[in-house]
DNA sequence: CTCTGTATTGAATGAGTGTTCAATTTGTTG
DNA sequence: CAACAAATTGAACACTCATTCAATACAGAG
């Protein structure tokens, strides 16, 4: 037997040469040669970890929304639990990925288009969205009335989701620290505009 | 010689064929085949007319454009002159095509993704978005001073995009009504924490 | 009806892609 | 070192698709 923890490091090759691939070539321009050379692997090799190329790409899916999780969960930890500051560590988290990995934006918007049209990439997207909006649900509740937590919640998904695409369009000319600043500001709006009228 | 007029006619069955195969098969599934087949005309005649896939592909996104900014020319003159009534306007406009097309809201998604490898697309998306933008902003100018106008601004697109995406993502679940009137509780929360610092 | 040039067709072509699998390499075990 | 199995390779294959272009259909002019 080879070493144990090699098909780990295989597919971490590959899911990271898919992501650079995307980046550079876009969605179409993403084949199985151009991932095996950028992984320096073979392209034989797709198939005896992933099944297929559709096995890769949704491998690549889930990597990157395990990431966004993994943003969220660590800066919702080192905050204090404040409402309003809850709300503004999920900004940032959604936000944060954006700068490390310039090439995420594109690559999102990469997949959403896929996700369309297939159904498995379809469901892991609606989980993500379900958990931003009832998170976001859950922070804005203790701030104002029901009603107005969830057309805020729903406004605030929404401008992420707005700025990512622009950022995604604009080749990273938008700041993300501007585009977290322009939803924490709307979010302040919002509290103030609502406050008091709960409790 | 044939009758006058035929290019014309021609050219706009294969735009309205590729729209109608982009909603069902997606981006990566419109073919020439699928596109002439919905025409109910010959694959060869794609060449003929646009040169080829791509020459379609581009008088496709062009068509949409124009059809959006028909839809706001329309909107912004049937009402009064009044910076809020206008700024709802453009709202109205920038929502009224999803109701008419369900299937624009995925097409967009699909030629925003591709425009990002393509120079001429991405030129169209870029020249379509500063529209938005500098009509946004005058709009706002005369209702709050310029920095606030000028953020206020990129939220509002920023919302706009997302809550397109958000209809793309979910086959039309939600409502362009509801999205719309998401957008103008903002504008009108920002009008209201700016207004008087102005003039 | 015949002629003429435009409009249209669709089979043939060739480039590109995902998958397969027999052969090879690599690392471990006895 | 020899034997073995897991890991990896990459050429061959089958398939799809955009493009081309010689052949055909067609509308109006004479």
């Amino acid at each position: 037997m080879a070493r144990p923890g090699i098909e780990s490091i295989r597919r971490q090759q590959l899911i990271d040469a898919t992501l650079s691939v995307i980046e550079t070539h876009g969605f179409q321009g993403a084949t199985i040669g151009k991932i095996a050379a950028a992984s320096e692997l073979s392209v034989g090799i797709v198939s005896h970890y992933f099944g297929g190329k559709q096995g890769l790409l949704e491998a690549t899916m889930r990597y990157l929304l395990s990431c966004l999780q993994q943003d969220a969960s660590r800066l919702m930890a080192s905050r204090p639990s404040n409402p309003r500051e809850s709300l503004m560590a999920i900004v940032d988290a959604n936000f944060s990925g954006v700068q490390t990995h310039a090439q995420s934006a594109k690559t999102w918007l990469a997949f959403w288009t896929q996700a369309m049209h297939s159904p498995e990439l379809m469901r892991l997207q609606r989980v993500n969205e379900r958990r931003l909006l009832s998170n976001l649900i859950f922070h804005l509740r203790q701030l104002m009335p029901p009603g107005p937590a969830q057309a805020t919640a729903q406004t605030v998904a929404a401008m992420i989701d707005g700025f990512w695409l622009r950022a995604a369009m604009s080749e990273g000319r938008i700041e993300p620290d501007q585009a977290a600043a322009l939803c924490k500001t709307y979010i302040d709006q919002a509290i103030k505009a609502n406050n008091g009228a709960s409790k």
